[in-house]
DNA sequence: GCCGTTTTCGGCCCGACTGTTTTCAGTCG
């Protein structure tokens, strides 16, 4: 049983044993390690076999068994007995807003409900409201919460929810009783798919700002209004929630609410290793719970919390308990890349294959933008459905990408479009042009767009052929997922990574915000690798030049400095990095 | 179920909001 498999398993076991009214304790021993696996670096086999498990952090002598009978003999008996004690539609009610362990097991206890189709039932019959510690209110929220999820997604894309925060984040700032103002949560740590945005504010008058969020434009329906705090839907079915804080208080709530929910509790516990205590009102210098302004240990930014807590600042994006605190610790926190020190994008489209816009008119408008140089990467003639080039088409394409490159340097411009393709990596990793085409090029990517139903075997053995061509520059969205819609195909990502770094290939960060590929988590073991990253929009239409600022989060999210991302480069570098593979392998 | 310069038991992060309650449990983040 592979990895990902194990970490399900070990994560609905936790919710399972909510749902039995276990030790709440006992259910997080659980998650944690499904996220320690998670979060591992070298195959889980391989730990299994050399009795290393119980080394992980969290991975106690129970889990050790757990996860072995797991791996070595593709079930676990503990698990198949605890999930047939309890109904498969219970954790279907979990997702409801409002409904946790202890409502859904009464609902199941007394009234037998059992999947969202019997809830639905019962609260139209009136029978929830008469349960004790339910009423008519609750009743009714459920049944509010059942339309809800009917009609709109739990989980949204990074870009869409940006799309409606920036805004009303840009609002809040205006207000006049507003003094600072910041998303935070998962937004702010840059996650690909999030559930809810948050928002956090200074005040004086916190309750006019409240007032004000709720009345925002876009809002859809107001799930709470307190006096500090508001929740609201927003069009398109998104959460978000508000707090608002004294300006005192404003770093200690900003660190607070952007989470990790990991990352805080170990920020807590070095607080209480060195007799204090930290909560999202501030740093105190007692071990009991206080408030008290007389033992607050002054914080203007988040930076100084590190400080106080002999830390390195921790930028936002690391904050998930992944070996952040290990590196701050010791002063090893890298600068991470800038969005504004990408120079272009090394893999784009035009209206020669799939894309919206003419050569000329994409050269003008990353021209314009400031970028020094664009790769026109068009499809190969394989991928028929994006209207890929044939040979001929793509030696035409050269010739006219010369022509606009000429007309750039007579104006005496330094920026540049660079030829290429996005050439298919066909079945047995045969790619779709030879290598006299691919070597006329100044940038070759390497993707997979079809064959998706390969087992692990294949796709990974497509992939290292196609990493050892000499002629390939850098691999391209290496798993195809589409983040909500279409999972990864299988591979061994490690295996392939290994393979580039074994034959000097680059691997992409498809900055596209549905792909976000190679994912984050696996950055890190490229990096160490010496595995060299290319951020790429993937760019189909103009406004997709706006990916770099995403891409480079996600690349920040994977602790990549401006060293690691090869369109850092100015050009000349560019140039020589790009003919450097061509010329370590001989023919 | 995990963990230990407080090590084999007794802790495990903590506060706001809501609704159902007359003092608090459940949920959420």
């Amino acid at each position: 049983m592979d990895r990902d498999r194990v970490v399900e398993i070990l994560q609905e076991i936790g919710v399972l044993l909510e749902l039995k009214g276990e030790n709440p304790f006992k259910t997080r021993a659980y998650a944690s390690a499904a996220r320690t696996l998670e979060g591992l670096e070298e195959p889980l086999e391989t730990l299994v076999k050399e009795g290393r498990l119980g080394t992980l952090k969290g991975i106690g002598d129970a889990l050790q068994q757990k996860i072995t009978e797991l791996v070595t003999t593709d079930r676990l008996e503990y698990y198949e007995s605890l999930k047939a004690s309890l109904p498969s539609g219970l954790m279907d009610l979990l997702e409801l807003q409002g409904l946790g362990p202890k409502k859904v097991k009464a609902l199941y206890d007394k009234l037998g409900v059992d999947s969202i189709e019997t809830l639905e039932q019962v609260c139209a019959s009136g029978k929830v409201a008469e349960l004790a510690g339910f009423g008519e209110k609750t009743q009714a929220k459920i049944l509010e919460s059942i339309a809800f999820k009917k009609q709109f997604a739990s989980q949204h894309r990074l870009d869409q929810a940006l799309r409606v925060a920036e805004p009303i984040l840009d609002s809040l700032r205006g207000h006049p009783d507003v003094i600072r103002c910041s998303l935070a949560g998962s937004a702010r740590r840059w996650k690909e798919i999030l559930g809810d945005v948050d928002f956090l504010a200074s005040s004086r008058n916190p309750a006019a700002v409240i007032d004000y969020f709720v009345t925002q434009p876009g809002v859809l329906q107001v799930l709470a209004k307190g006096e500090t705090k508001a929740s609201l839907i927003l069009e398109g079915g998104i959460q978000a929630d508000l707090r608002v804080v004294s300006d005192k208080e404003f770093p200690f709530a900003l660190a607070y609410f952007t989470g990790s929910k990991q990352h805080n509790i170990v920020m807590r516990q070095r607080a209480l290793e060195r007799g204090m205590r930290l909560n999202e009102y501030g740093l105190f210098r007692s071990e009991e719970e206080t408030r008290d302004p007389a033992l607050l240990h002054p914080c203007a930014t988040e930076d100084e919390i590190f400080q106080a807590l002999e830390l390195q600042f921790i930028p936002p994006e690391l904050r998930e308990d992944l070996g952040e605190f290990d590196a701050a610790e010791k002063g090893r926190i890298p600068r991470l890349i800038e969005w504004t020190d990408l120079r272009g994008s090394l893999h784009n489209h035009t209206h020669w294959s799939d894309g919206n816009e003419s050569l000329e008119e994409v050269a003008a408008q990353v021209h314009e933008l400031g970028c020094d140089y664009w790769a026109i990467t068009d499809h190969s003639r394989s991928s028929v459905q994006a209207r890929g080039l044939t040979p001929e088409r793509l030696r035409d394409q050269i010739a006219q990408v010369a022509r606009i490159n000429q007309s750039y340097a007579d104006e005496g411009s330094a920026f540049r479009l660079l030829t290429g393709s996005e050439v298919d990596i066909l079945s047995e990793g045969r790619l779709d042009f030879d290598d006299t085409l691919l070597a006329e090029l100044d940038v070759v990517v390497a993707s997979i767009h079809s064959g998706f139903s390969q087992n692990e075997a294949e796709m990974t053995h497509r992939l290292i052929r196609a990493a050892e061509n000499p002629f390939v520059h850098m691999l391209g969205h290496l798993t195809g997922r589409l983040l909500l819609k279409r999972d990864a195909y299988a591979v061994n990502q490690q295996a392939v990574i290994d393979a580039c770094a074994a034959t000097g290939t680059w691997i992409e960060l498809n900055a596209s915000p549905q792909r976000f590929d190679l994912d984050w988590r696996l950055w890190s073991y490229a990096k160490r690798k010496g595995v060299r990253c290319v951020i790429n929009c993937d760019a189909h239409r103009a406004a997709h030049v706006g990916y770099l600022r995403l891409g480079a989060g996600l690349g920040r999210k994977g602790w990549l400095t401006k060293d690691d991302v090869i369109n850092s480069l100015p050009l000349a570098q560019l140039r020589q990095a790009l003919g450097k593979k061509r010329s370590s392998c001989p023919g």
